[in-house]
DNA sequence: GTTGAACACTGACACACCGTCAGTTATTCT
DNA sequence: AGAATAACTGACGGTGTGTCAGTGTTCAAC
């Protein structure tokens, strides 16, 4: 990974134009944002070097100036997304208390953060599967949050909050339904309802670690 | 659909050559074995109809007699797995009798086909997300899933079998997991060891939809 | 056996997109 | 202002695609 300069709210550039955009960071932003405004409304296939820099002031040549290729570039928005995605997720991963509680919270800070972001989400694992180097980083962002959740359940079930069970693989059977699910629900538009997504995910996810407190309503 | 004529087993050909195979039967099956075989050691991305046809005794443009593009012959393969799965699923999906144990008999079942052709599965879901139409094909062929599963989750429901919830999103969730988990586990060589999925794809699905018989050991 | 029609196949073409590079134009700094 | 650097462009070669007119092959009917 290398910049991870991407704004948090996507679409909306920093209001304050600050000092000096130099020229280079300016053709940069105008790029990024041309893709954004792309992808939230067409699929990724669709999208060709040509399309997007039809878009922009400047030609086509010019895009390489900034990125190597198109997956260059999804992995920039990859990069603005997974600040956010790390950061809804830190109450049950990292916190402490209520654990049922914590779980709900981050599952439905998940949620939210998907569905805003969701044809950008869309775009980068449809990406990730026509090149390599972007599939290993989507493999890597993947990963991360398999070995956050395995950590945590291990943590739990040493306490005795959560039944004893391998750990690892019940985490990536949960982060692979969130990921799929959540790409499949609001990757495309129209979008999904985000509160039946919710409710299943937080079922899933509850029933599976925490049984006891579902399982005596 | 069209012709879902590839042999369940799929890399051993039909053993008896029966009668007359046609001309153009013969070489269609050497395509699609040629295709199985590259499929099996290399990604997707890396298939061109030149690499696809210079594996068998006919020229490139051959090809185009018998598939429309790549993703035509991709939807072939996809046939072929299709009957399998479905076969597999019936256990739970369609049997009277203990729900638990035939649902872990179908999961089993799903694991072990997914473990036998999970190359070919990752070649139709990375091939999906290029072409419209066989996303199309790729989605009703999970949608059906989704349909069943919702099915006989309100069916359990309406029998008190299955606590009452929104039953299609917890059965999309379910699904979403099993297709994304197997195809990461097994679409690309070396393969996962199938246990540890199986195990964990049995928990998340006997915790969600029978809980009491988790809870109480 | 010859003939003709359907079949199986091929080579060459036009197209779309990619990534590069030498050369041109704009911007920045002193 | 003028040199140095940054930003950009047009044209090119390369790879892969899908099509099509045409060639060879098979097979059935006469």
């Amino acid at each position: 990974m290398s910049h991870c300069k991407l704004n948090s709210s996507i679409l909306e550039s920093v209001p304050s134009p600050a000092v000096k955009p130099r020229k280079s960071e300016q053709t940069r932003t105008e790029i990024l944002e041309a893709a954004l405004d792309f992808l939230w409304t067409q699929p990724f296939r669709d999208l060709t070097v040509n399309e997007l820099m039809s878009k922009t002031s400047a030609g086509r040549s010019a895009f390489y100036q900034y990125f190597g290729d198109l997956y260059e570039l999804i992995e920039a928005l990859l990069c603005g997304l997974e600040a956010s995605i790390l950061d809804v997720a830190t109450p049950w991963l990292q916190g402490e208390g209520d654990a049922l509680a914590l779980l709900k919270k981050s599952l439905t800070g998940l949620v939210q953060v998907c569905y805003d972001g969701g044809p950008i989400l869309r775009a980068v694992s449809d990406a990730a599967v026509s090149d390599e180097r972007l599939e290993k980083e989507w493999n890597r962002f993947l990963g991360q949050f398999d070995d956050a959740v395995a950590a945590r359940i291990e943590q739990h079930q040493g306490q005795g909050l959560i039944a004893s069970f391998e750990a690892r693989p019940v985490a990536m059977a949960l982060n692979r339904m969130d990921a799929s699910l959540l790409i499949q629900a609001f990757g495309s538009r129209p979008r999904s309802q985000p509160e039946p997504i919710r409710e299943a995910i937080i079922r899933v996810w509850t029933s599976t670690l925490y049984p006891q407190i579902v399982c005596s309503p």
